[in-house]
DNA sequence: CTGATTTAATTCACATGTTAAGTAATTAAA
DNA sequence: TTTAATTACTTAACATGTGAATTAAATCAG
């Protein structure tokens, strides 16, 4: 316990921070569009590409699969994504419909705002580098440690 | 969406998937205690003090309100921490007890070891200043931008 | 001192995180 | 080709995240 590093300084805490600060910036706007962050991580990845397989949107949007099934059963129902017929059929693959394009778009236009302010802030190159770093990070971890 | 980042090289994603892959270090030996990763936090911040209220422990831990509440009945309904009476009767001050005094150092052994392994895989100057620019960074979203 | 305001927690309702178990479709093996 | 193993999701159960409403206690204004 006395060798315990000062709790704020961990890196655990550090990175859960950060995120809370930088999702805070977006968390306004993004509820105003009636969304969740979650929600608008799988419009935005499905706004990257035509359409995406349950697999590949839960990676690129780290989210688990059973919370992506519920998210994909919300946005359903809400008429901005669709299914698409899959030749594997154990997939289930999406793309947004028009609704969900046109929600993106505008969504789109703030959020691009506030990234700017965000970089503008911190600074362009730190934050180029610091997403460097944190995916050094990731690297790292994953390999072996 | 033209000028879109890439998405995996989104700051929020960023530190997502780094988050994820340092808490998934600490993962496995914390649920070995019967322990989820969020009620670790509480034990670790306890640890360092003697007793503390919701709301600096809230703060401490990253943890919201209504989550502490519901995270404090359950450890005190294992004996890890107990009441304290306090001045300010709307407050809760909580101590850990003799039990989860007994299982903070058993884990933190652990703990530690984990974390050094972190820091000797990605550099030990390296981590410390990752911290310190996450720490930078939410300070300057928590200014102005 | 009394009523209005503020503060600290809790409760509620719903979305998501997390692990384990279950289901359907595909692939591999005999 | 029929069965066994794998794969892609889904469902279930419980913990946590999140915002809004509620309750109780302390503080403040008059």
């Amino acid at each position: 316990m006395a060798d315990a590093p000062r709790y704020d300084d961990s890196l655990t805490i550090a990175l859960l921070r950060a995120r809370e600060a930088v999702t805070a910036q977006f968390r306004d706007h993004v509820a105003a569009g009636g969304m969740t962050l979650t929600q608008w991580r799988v419009i935005r990845a499905l706004a990257g590409a035509t359409e995406l397989d349950t697999t590949t949107l839960a990676h690129r949007c780290v989210i688990l699969a059973p919370s992506l099934t519920r998210i994909i059963k919300t946005l359903e129902g809400r008429g901005l994504i669709e299914k698409v017929p899959a030749r594997d059929r154990r997939q289930r693959v999406v793309r947004l419909t028009a609704d969900g394009e046109a929600m993106f778009t505008e969504m789109w236009a703030v959020s691009k705002t506030r990234y700017a302010a965000i970089e503008a802030a911190f600074g362009r190159a730190e934050m180029f580098d610091l997403v460097e770093t944190l995916n050094r990070l990731r690297a790292v971890l994953e390999e072996d440690v």
